[in-house]
DNA sequence: CCATGCTCCGCAAACGTTTGCGGCTGCAAG
DNA sequence: CTTGCAGCCGCAAACGTTTGCGGAGCATGG
């Protein structure tokens, strides 16, 4: 253990006070610029770093934003971690990355540690079931946004996917190419995302005249055995869809499994449309059409929101305590084709 | 900004000093059962929170360990994140990610960030061009422990995969098949794992007693285009290797669209082994076969090592400075058949 | 020559904890 | 009744910064 230098030590070397030497660190002026470059030479030279806790306990400040998680696995998080801890370093914070597999107990405990830690901001994926723990936050002082699941209980700045939007556009997408019986595989109707899907599904149905068929559709959590069952389910109906609507991501490495078992080629015997740009879709043969949810914009604009709360002039966060919505984007590839008749 | 309720405020309602407070709460039994319990209650009445910084500043120990990685992409630095993160938690700590995108630069930086936010250690997946700080940092009493990749320059606790024997173990099980020309396409020789991966297929042919053919092996970057001009280049040689090891998990996509596009099946046609366990590949048709470099196992160790050495019984970690390897193990699906002749 | 103002710097207090040291109380032993 | 000994507790210093306030030096204008 070595002894780390501090600020006491470069000051006397300098010959100065300590506060000289903090000021001319500091380098806002306030000292002339002789003894500045002096000090920061003699700083440099002694290996100096400053003090985060010492500051922070001083400042009300570190530089800290808590980034909270369901998980790594789900492109749409990995992605938001890696842009928003992107961007926040770019602008010198630093992203204090918790995981919280969507369960409330390990969210409780998680919104508290990182208050303990006096974060500066937090970005979260919340599960819905903590929104006192947030706002009690948020009233502290330390703005919240909430980015791709909203707490419903509670008013916070959030930032989502179209998703009502998105599933329609992509079910529009098949109606276009004349297809009538359309399978959804689609999350859980107890999370936003599933119900925002379905109802876009529905909408597009509607408004082509078609009857909504409960039987089409199979909702399940966010697993590849999802989509393994809901593909099985839908191809052993006896008039099987012409065209499947995989609006959950997860479930797309079931279903392309389950089209495989049964020998049914994509997109020559039934057309496929998946949800999320994922690398893997792009790539393969023949390259998945999909509705892209934007989680890319989406982690963009939370660190957006959230670095504007962060700047000193300081805006009154009720009144920025909006919701923002990312628009879903259609890209055609080769799995989808109109329908023979 | 709400005036957050610091000890001195529970303290005064208790109507003792702070240090009992202080002593109270930490519940070592330094105080009298009574006012533990009485003080713990007044504590958890006005809602206290103890001020990491403060504690941190005085007790030289923030309860943060830095996370670096290069991406979270990559399958093996997705899990690193997610299982360090767990284990640290668990045992009270909180991890602080860091992004390098494998850039020297971006890696300087952030660990000098991290060294001024005063972590009490540091889980890094190293460029290799920061040794120095490394270890000036482990000098410090820091400690680090580096995982996935060993930065050469300098000696620190490391935990790896297996290479070596993996590849040798990929190869062997094609060579058993009766596999003779066996293409290779691996990462760049400039990191450690692509040398050591071809270095096991070497071994294996060589003990096969099969003249190496570098016309058979493809060296490139971990991306999805390397496998598709890697798969390409090997399918064009007038002797087509009946087998393809893909020893470099990101070249997967590229080589499955190569096979694709040119109408080889697997495993009818040509064997395909590729490296790295991850979910795709098992749900996949056929499903692949992988020697898994035990990703898992490898971010266990790793966790389980810089906590040890976090425990107050601080060992010399000079003699601890040892490399762990992390065995591979073959996971046999459906995409390698013997070779017809 | 004095008043005024400006630039640069030092003093000391604060931020919220932890912890060594010593003092008080009360009780048992001598 | 004195002494010794625990058991509890308070005092104050420390951790390494930042920052308001005031003082010294100097030049400028009248």
């Amino acid at each position: 253990m070595q002894t780390t230098v501090t600020l006491r030590d470069v000051a006397r070397a300098a010959k100065v006070s300590v506060s000289t030497a903090s000021r001319a660190l500091a380098g806002g002026g306030l000292t002339s610029r002789a003894t500045e470059n002096r000090l920061q030479r003699i700083a440099a030279e002694l290996g100096y770093r400053p003090n985060t806790l010492a500051r922070g306990l001083k400042t009300r400040s570190t530089r800290l934003v808590g980034l909270v998680v369901h998980n790594l696995t789900n492109a749409s998080f990995r992605v938001l971690a890696e842009v928003v801890q992107r961007r926040l370093r770019a602008e010198g914070y630093q992203a204090l990355l918790c995981i919280t597999a969507d369960d409330p107990e390990q969210e409780a405990a998680t919104i508290e540690t990182l208050a303990d830690q006096r974060v500066d901001g937090l970005i979260i994926c919340p599960t819905g079931r903590n929104g006192a723990l947030l706002a009690a936050l948020e009233a502290s002082g330390t703005p919240v946004t909430c980015v791709v699941r909203r707490d419903e209980s509670v008013e916070l700045e959030t930032v989502l996917a179209a998703d009502p939007e998105g599933a329609y556009a992509g079910t529009r997408h098949l109606l276009d190419l004349g297809h009538r019986r359309i399978g959804l595989v689609v999350g859980r109707q107890e999370t936003t995302s599933g119900r925002e899907r379905l109802s876009g599904y529905r909408r597009a149905l509607e408004e082509a005249g078609i009857a909504f068929d409960p039987s089409l559709v199979h909702a399940g959590r966010y697993e590849p055995e999802t989509g393994l069952s809901g593909c099985r389910q839908l191809l052993d109906r006896d008039n099987r869809p012409t065209a499947l609507f995989v609006a959950n991501h997860e479930s797309s490495l079931g279903v392309l499994r389950g089209l495989a078992e049964r020998d049914i080629a994509v997109p020559d015997d039934i057309s496929l449309l998946c949800y999320e740009d994922v690398p893997g879709f792009a790539w393969q043969r023949p390259a998945i059409s999909v509705v892209d949810s934007g989680a890319n914009a989406m982690a963009e604009l939370a660190a957006d929101r959230l670095l504007q709360r962060l700047r000193p002039n300081a805006a009154p966060h009720v009144a920025t305590a909006r919701e923002y919505r990312i628009g879903a984007r259609l890209i055609q590839r080769q799995s989808c084709r109109p329908v023979a008749h």
